[in-house]
DNA sequence: CACCACCCTATCCATTTGGATAAGGATAAT
DNA sequence: ATTATCCTTATCCAAATGGATAGGGTGGTG
């Protein structure tokens, strides 16, 4: 019977995932709310066969709680659970040593042949996240304000008009549309928004 | 205690489904397997107040499934489930009558609010499907040329660019992108190239 | 304090884009 | 044979965009 630990914050979707499992009557399901009570389960527990980690719950960060998570695990796979998939964050987290990505809008079906999957010790990531391969190297950081403007473009404004929406001068939205998609490495706005758009970022 | 009715075929989804709902303890479920096996337990079981049907079931049809149900199912509300969720057959189950349309991707918390939504008499479409009021009506249809143009765009090429690619003059190029983006109604090239992308057109 | 990151503004110029209008040619369907 | 659709090119003009350069202002940190 394979052991796994779920830690999610959010207790509906823990519980559901959990029942879920147990119902498949193949595992053993332990829960946690944050990461300090999942280490403190493995570290009791010995060793569980797979752990699925929230990406947004109490105490965790990445790639860091996940690092730890997988020092004491003794080896187990451990994948990330997250409701904002987002294909950078999925990259991330493999690259950091994550058995996978499992996006909380995952069908039962495929969640559960991608948990015998990762029983195995395969690495598992959805299929719309694998066609990405540029993504990660360059995960710039945009200011607010060049967000603000990223966002004007992807819903196809003109400079005037973003500039009006944000109460500056045409001239500042110019400069923040040269900065952003200089960091974007965008060929121009148009290149910019869809970049913005495929890291989400708008 | 509420009646609920699911009708799916994936033995997996239904089952999930239902120990969910049951679990919450204020519903009673029933399950069926096909459409007739739906319309029979309706029949014998007088009065549900809630029915939901998946939209790939064997003998299941839009709209002649749904209103065959919504005939014999007392006014009780029924509503659809979809792993496969395109809004235009989201619209298509609404205007024929359903009271829903539920992605089989929808997170559990969402599910249990739609559901109780459901059963007090709304309607309910997740938002997703809301905010696209031309992609339903409108959906466009692109010549092959003006989908190599979209391409082109989508790339952050420019005109001229394009028009090497394609081997053609620029105003060529140029009359593409009028057209296309009045086809998609968007306001400018990198508009066309979002609405683009997010009709996957590309 | 000096430094840094961020935000705002200005001027000038080249290029790109958007839009109107007109029209020839190819192909497929009625 | 006529119509319809699509692809193509042309000219002309207004507007938007991209880019360079040069500032000033704020707030936070070492």
């Amino acid at each position: 019977m394979a052991r796994i630990l779920i830690a999610d914050d959010h207790d509906l979707v823990r519980e559901t995932l959990a029942a879920f499992m147990r119902d498949m009557g193949q595992f053993t399901v332990d829960q946690a709310a944050a990461l300090p009570e999942a280490v403190k389960l493995i570290e009791e527990n010995a060793a569980y066969d797979l752990i699925l980690l929230d990406y947004t719950m109490p105490g965790m960060t990445l790639p860091d709680g996940l690092t730890q998570t997988m020092g004491i695990g003794k080896g187990a796979p451990v994948a990330i659970i997250s409701g904002t998939a987002s294909p950078s964050v999925a990259k991330g987290a493999l690259s950091a040593g994550a058995a996978g990505f499992l996006p909380k809008t995952m069908n039962p079906e495929t969640l559960l042949s991608a948990i015998k999957h990762l029983l195995q010790g395969g690495i598992y990531t959805p299929q719309t996240f694998l066609d990405t391969p540029s993504k990660t190297e360059a995960r710039v950081h945009l200011t607010p304000r060049e967000l603000d403007v990223l966002r004007g473009i992807c819903e196809g404004k003109a400079n005037k008009e973003i500039a009006r929406d944000l109460d500056v001068q045409e001239v500042t939205v110019k400069l923040h549309v040269k900065t952003l998609s200089r960091k974007l490495q965008a060929r121009n706005r148009t290149h910019a928004a869809m970049i913005g758009r495929d890291q989400n970022l708008i």
